[in-house]
Parts: structure tokens; C-alpha cells; sequence
DNA sequence: TTTTCCTTCATACTTTTGGGTGATTTTAAA
DNA sequence: TTTAAAATCACCCAAAAGTATGAAGGAAAA
């Protein structure tokens, strides 16, 4: 529990040291030189210096950099000897907004599996499947599963 | 040329400027306050503060933020057809013993009519078209109409 | 001529599919 | 933080599909 405190805020807490360390050192410079009055000046500086510095190096160790996600598309060339299936994909499916689960939905179902078959094989319920073609059916613009799979082989 | 310098260092001569301008107050200060000894740690300690907060305030204003950029590569297929090689001609057919009126039922099938809708094309009535159906199933060793239009397709 | 197959159709029953509605949870986006 | 979409599942109901069985007329083959 401790540790992991110390793990978390280990840098706060070597910042908070290296302050106290410091105005150890402030302490004990003014002892030595405060003394000199043409040195004021030059004290203040170095404290503005060294605190300025601080407070930079603090702000860069702890900005959390922005995560930027950058999605590049690369082609990748498929060449397909005998499945005109999937050609449909990528063109027209995403355009009429079918969603990824629809898709395997879709898929299975050209393949000639039932509803149930489809349930066993994506590990969701029979309600799922049925949900999923209904919304399939009517993005496709068809009634029939034998009319989607027709419009995904033409 | 000059205006663009302005522009392209504005951050940086504003900061001059009011680093300036808090050297006067400091010096201000200095006359007024630094007479009283109790009050120099203090003024160290404004000191301290304001340049680190300067600090931190301009580490944050002047880097550029730090941006992490994750390139996530989306394969984006691209399909390069061949020819599809679709065609389940009589030959297949008539080994499998698939009648003429089986193989109209077929067809219609494939082409995602209901047994309704063939009923009404074939002039014959529902049962019928189920009766033939039912023989093609078993006849291309499939369970559903779905399977059947696999098996012409594939 | 008997047999076989095709075609047609019917009845009865079961399974599958599809429509509609609504709830919950998760995920992604604004 | 709020909103929106996606994914999940349930329940009910209706339509379609599929199975089983039987029957009858016609064509072709044995």
C-alpha cells in the first residue's frame, strides 16, 4: 500500500525533497553572502533562475503527452480466385451502414447455416441472431435471407 | 519581415517584456519592504513562487505539445477479381437425378423467391413446390434452401 | 402390362424464419 | 459528461419453410 503510493507520486516526492534540499541551500547561502548587499540582486536572480528552471522541468516531466491516433489505410491486394462474396464488402456494405456483428451475421448465413447454427457459432442467443438479420434484412432492402445472400452474390 | 518576427516570437516577447516589468516591481518591492529583515524569507518565497509558476506557465505555452502519435494501419482490401467460376451445369444436375421441374424450383429458389412466389410462377400450388423442394434437398444431400443456393454458387 | 418415375396436390405436423417491441449493457463519439 | 450507436437478449406472434405420408394421373421403361 505504501510502496505503491511511493511508486505512484515518486515524483512529486523527489521534487518536494530537492525543494527542501534547496531551501536548505538558500538558507545557508544567505548566511554567507546575503551579507554582501551588492550580492541582493544577484541572489534574487539566482533564485529566479533556479525556480524558473524547476518549475520547466517540472511541466515537461509531467505534461502527459497527447495521444494522437493516426489511421492509415494500406491497400492490400487480394486476389480472388472464386469467392465474389466478399467483393460486396468493403464497397457497398460499409455504405449502408451494416455493422461489423451484421456482417458475420451475413456471412454465416450465405454460407447456408441456420439461425441457430449461427447463434452456436458467434456464442450469442438465437434472439441475437434473429435481431441482427432482421436489421440485415431491412439494410439490405430485402424479405428473405435467400434474397440477401442473392444481392450479395449478384 | 519584421511583423512576422513579431508574430512568429509574440510568446516570447511578451514573457521579456513582463519579466521586465516584474523586475521593476521586485526592485520596487525592494525599497519598500526589504527594510524589514522578518520579511526577506517571504520575499525569497514570492520569488521562488512567481518564477516557478513563470516557469511552468511558459515550459507549457512555448513547447509544443508533446503528441504521441500511434499510426494504426488499417488493411483496406483491395480486390482484384479473377473470374468467378460459377456455373452448376445440366451434367452435375442429371447425375444428381434432379428432374426438370426440381430444377425450375431451383432456379426460382436461387433467385430468392418464396415457395409462394414460385407456386404462383410455375402455376402449381404451394405444396407442390414444397413436395419439389423437398426431393432437391435431398437429392443435393443439403438441409435448407440456403445450402442449396451454397451448392449452386460454389 | 407391370413397374418406375415425374408431376401434381392434399393434410397434418414441426421447425425455422421474420416482425415488432422493449430492456440492458457496452462502446464510441460529440 | 452527455449522447448515440452497437450488441445483447427476451417474449410474443405470424408467416414461411420443411417433413412425413398418401394419392392420382401420365409418360417411359422393363
Amino acid at each position: 500500500m505504501l510502496t505503491i503510493f511511493f511508486a505512484k507520486n515518486k515524483l512529486i516526492i523527489i521534487y518536494g525533497t530537492s525543494l527542501a534540499a534547496l531551501l536548505f541551500l538558500l538558507k545557508w547561502l544567505e548566511y554567507r553572502f546575503v551579507i554582501i548587499s551588492n550580492a541582493f540582486e544577484i541572489y534574487i536572480g539566482a533564485i529566479a533562475v533556479i525556480f524558473m528552471t524547476l518549475g520547466i522541468w517540472l511541466a515537461l516531466k509531467l505534461t502527459k503527452p497527447k495521444i494522437k491516433t493516426v489511421i492509415v489505410e494500406v491497400e492490400k491486394e487480394v486476389f480472388v480466385t472464386s469467392n465474389p462474396n466478399f467483393v460486396f464488402n468493403e464497397n457497398e456494405l460499409n455504405k449502408l451502414g451494416i455493422s461489423k456483428r451484421e456482417l458475420d451475421v451475413l456471412e454465416l448465413m450465405s454460407a447456408g447455416l441456420s439461425n441457430n447454427e449461427i447463434a452456436e457459432k458467434l456464442f450469442v442467443s438465437l434472439n441475437t441472431v434473429k435481431t441482427h438479420s432482421s436489421k440485415l434484412f431491412e439494410k439490405l432492402d430485402v424479405k428473405r435471407r435467400t434474397q440477401a445472400i442473392e444481392k450479395l452474390n449478384a
